[in-house]
DNA sequence: CTGAAAGCGCTTACAG
DNA sequence: CTGAAAGCGCTTACAG
């Protein structure tokens, strides 16, 4: 190997100038003469030198390096999340570190350091909670913090979410305005907010107008036990006749387990998810769903973490964005519904 | 912001003994006796101390962090492989630092360009061609780099792919095999390997055995195209009765398509993708596919890469794995098919 | 085993 | 505008 790594002496000493000179050629808004630009830019061109981002960031404090902990890739929101959330970094001169959660809050804990140790700028932590030592120590740290999709209170950090309560709700009247009598639930995970709060928003929803859940069962987001949860709402006399599911990754589950059944969705049953992922709106699935709004979920997660970087006032804030119910062939249309 | 980031010499005058020997105590390997270790633990325990990454990058030349290009991420057959990769590589200490590409050729380069300069000890371009002028900029500084699921020969990479001539070849048996008289190909962008080697394989295959290919047209990766293309091939006087779609992505949309235009898959026409992504066996495509061994792949990219940073007899290599057919029910199964 | 010292490749006051 | 110098937080020969 060449191992031909081209420092800014080399440049200097080509160019005739000073390695301070051709520091500030490539550092953005400092001085140097045309001239001295000049010079440095030809002599780092014929040598192919390139700043070492390490070493600059070891003096200005500043990796440029985000870090992300994500933990259910098999869920399309969160891919599609995470190529916004590069592209939309990338344009701002950061990366991303990937790290990849394990289940456990310890394991999670000893992941966030680990980021730590990498003096990333900043953290965007998608769909996982952290412990309060944790969140004491990026606070210590000055890294600002970003919880994406999975709101947590009094830490100190940044929540973005869609409004979860608010969406649980909407599903709620739209499955009382088609005339559904049996409607059940397939709640997310509970140890999540996004998982409580849709169901509590649509719970409370039925309620207020006066009707009882049908049923609630957990679905913990995994394929296979809301496929259970949904023969156990169907393989019954009085059969559900919809199902609200906590998100869209369970809710194809529920449809392939409703039609192994011989129930055709949005005929025999209504089914509806959470999300709105690109998979949704596939002819085979075309299912009604509540969606999360992922662009601007994203763009306020960069928004809040770049001002917090970058700016001193910068704090730390709660976001929390309407999405709308996008209404396809798996649940019954209520007659005359517009919007 | 406290900004109280803990240095190792903080920690050596808390725990009485000198800077290098904090040092010593976490670099693995190197010495010190029970006392120091001792001593220096509990100052690091109290005081909360982490070693700076990027000051021990700096001079061990060593950054732990393996850059990943990625390009398709709405193909779950990628994010599945960010996980393992990460997983994998994860448990040998090094980290992700994601990069997603454009579309152009130089648009990649600037990005793997921009990766270079985090110093990363390797890279992984996934789905992406590289020039080169790159590569001979990433062997003359001495990073190995893998083409994971592209082969590109001579440039002193690694390739790894499956092997994708005999999986085209396998499914074209088995089409054959089922009687099938009008077998097309709906093949991948045909500026990529994998694209063209299983359009080779499976042509090749076909007109081995006297047979032409009833229709070849060229998908793109996309959904929309592949839809299209689709459309053509089904809303003629004498249909096609079989199709080959070069990936499950596309095979996903061919099947909507074909159910719009009201056959059933596997009774009235036989698609088969390839990958077998989470998403092939769900209930509602469940697609007969010729699977790439993601698991394996990664595997040897995790150890080509490492062998090449951390030994100095490491030597790129071509990883070519055999993927196997999974009999699904998107296709006519051959009477007394077995294996 | 241990400490003093050099050095990794930069940025940034500080003088001029 | 420009150069000499200090310093970011470490690792690693080098003596002892």
């Amino acid at each position: 190997m060449a191992q031909n790594k081209v420092t800014s002496a080399e440049v200097a000493a080509r160019a005739g100038v000073s390695q301070s000179a051709v520091s500030r050629v490539f550092t953005p808004g400092a001085s140097a003469s045309a001239k001295t630009v000049e010079k440095v830019r030809t002599a780092a061109a014929e040598l192919g030198y390139r700043p070492n981002v390490l070493a600059r960031a070891m003096v200005s404090g500043r990796s440029r390096i985000i870090g992300l902990v994500v933990a259910y890739l098999e869920n399309q929101f969160y891919p599609v999340a995470l190529e916004l959330l590069s592209n939309a970094l990338q344009a701002k001169g950061y990366h991303i570190l990937i790290f990849t959660a394990p289940n456990s809050t310890d394991g999670i804990d000893s992941v966030l350091q680990d980021l730590m140790d990498y003096q990333v700028d900043g953290i965007v932590a998608a769909s996982v909670s952290m412990s309060s030592d944790l969140a004491a120590r990026a606070r210590s740290a000055g890294i600002p913090v970003v919880l994406f999709n999975r709101g947590q209170n009094g830490e100190g950090f940044s929540n973005v979410t869609s409004n979860n309560v608010l969406g649980g709700a909407k599903v709620a009247e739209f499955l009382m305005a088609g005339g559904h009598e049996r409607i059940a639930h397939i709640a997310g995970w509970q140890g999540s907010s996004t998982g409580r709060d849709r169901q509590e928003g649509f719970v409370s929803a039925l309620e207020a107008a006066g009707h009882e859940p049908f049923d609630v069962l957990e679905g913990m987001y995994k394929r296979d036990i809301a496929m259970a949860a949904a023969r156990s709402l169907v393989d019954r006399p009085d059969p559900a006749d919809a199902i609200f599911v906590g998100n869209d990754h369970m809710a194809f589950a529920v449809m392939d387990a409703v039609r192994d059944a011989g129930m055709t969705p949005g005929r025999d049953i209504s089914i509806v998810g959470y999300d709105d992922v690109p998979m949704a709106s596939w002819g085979s699935y075309d299912l009604t769903t509540l969606r999360q709004p992922v662009n601007r979920m994203v763009d306020a997660t960069v928004e809040t973490l770049i001002d917090q970087i970058e700016t001193t006032a910068g704090k730390p804030g709660l976001f929390e964005i309407e999405g709308e119910l996008i209404v396809r062939s798996s649940a019954r249309i209520p007659e005359g519904w517009t919007q």
